[in-house]
DNA sequence: AAATTCTCCTGAAGGC
DNA sequence: TGCCTTCAGGAGAATT
């Protein structure tokens, strides 16, 4: 489940392999994804990639007559291969330069790969984003004065792209733990003083996330990534029943926004 | 406007 | 062993 670390991890990964070079082909193997995959594409073809973006989730590969944009989904992820290999199943497109093959494997096709014109703040899936967790654009401040008269649960607050982004399920119960704070709080009853505290959470859960996903860079192109690697480090999410480790109490699990999260009712208020 | 629910999809896990 | 049901989840779309 791709979260914001597993985004930039694998933009890390793939960008040696696209920067700088140029785009053969594009091959669409089954265009089924979350939305059908556009002929527009093709645009890329021939084209050198001139700068390989993470915005959100979202991956954005520059070119200079567009930029393509792909969303790993739930399930996706790219395979880079230095010699040809025959696809398997779910391997739904390649991207295809003078050094490698970028294979996109999707199983459940949540995943999306499309094209943008210039300038590409202004498509609609990007333009209203909220800032990026790990830029300066966001702080304490900014969830404070966004989370006025909202009456949301925090933690679904959060997880509002407008607000900010790459705050997925598994980081949101993770942050909202390290902060203190009851996940079903309402967005406009947090005060200042523990807004500062959840955006530092939120900015130290991910930044330490991508710390461990770089650590196995190394092995990116043998297998597109693994996956898993901060689970150990996880302090309340999937530990249901199992003990707080701030206080010892059993975790509590429980279904928010369609979504389920963890939580210590008595480390958390 | 804000909040909630629905939707896409497949594989893993659990029940009998 | 095998079939059936349930669950998981990113995030835009639809609905309340």
């Amino acid at each position: 489940m791709p979260e914001l670390p597993e985004v930039e991890t694998t933009r890390r990964g793939i960008e040696p392999h696209l920067l700088n070079h140029r785009i053969s082909r594009i091959v669409v193997r089954d265009p089924r994804l979350r939305w059908p995959v556009p002929d527009a594409v093709q645009g890329a073809c021939g084209q050198v990639v001139s700068a390989v973006r993470r915005r959100a989730k979202y991956l954005l590969l520059e070119t200079e007559p567009g930029v393509l944009l792909v969303h790993l989904g739930m399930t996706g992820s790219f395979r880079v291969l230095l010699e040809p290999k025959e696809p398997g199943k779910h391997d739904h497109f390649d991207i295809v330069t003078d050094r490698a093959v970028l294979r996109f494997n999707d199983p459940r096709r949540f995943g999306t790969f499309t094209w943008c014109d210039h300038p590409w703040q202004s498509h609609p899936l990007l333009a209203s984003l909220g800032p990026e967790p790990l830029s300066g654009g966001f702080d304490g401040d900014h969830l404070y004065r966004t989370s006025r008269n909202r009456r949301v649960a925090v933690k679904n607050f959060i997880m509002d792209g407008r607000v900010v982004v790459g705050v997925g399920n598994i980081y949101a119960s993770e942050a909202l733990f390290m902060a203190g704070i009851h996940p079903l709080r309402k967005a406009g009853r947090v005060s200042r003083e523990r807004y500062a505290g959840l955006a530092e959470a939120i900015r130290d859960v991910l930044s330490r996330a991508i710390e461990l996903g770089g650590t196995t860079l190394r092995d990116f192109s043998g297998t597109g990534g693994t996956p898993g690697y901060f689970m150990q480090e996880l302090l309340v999410y999937g530990r249901a029943g199992q003990g707080c480790f701030q206080c010892g109490s059993s975790v509590r699990q429980k279904v928010i926004g369609q979504r389920s999260s963890f939580y210590c009712l008595s480390c958390q208020r």
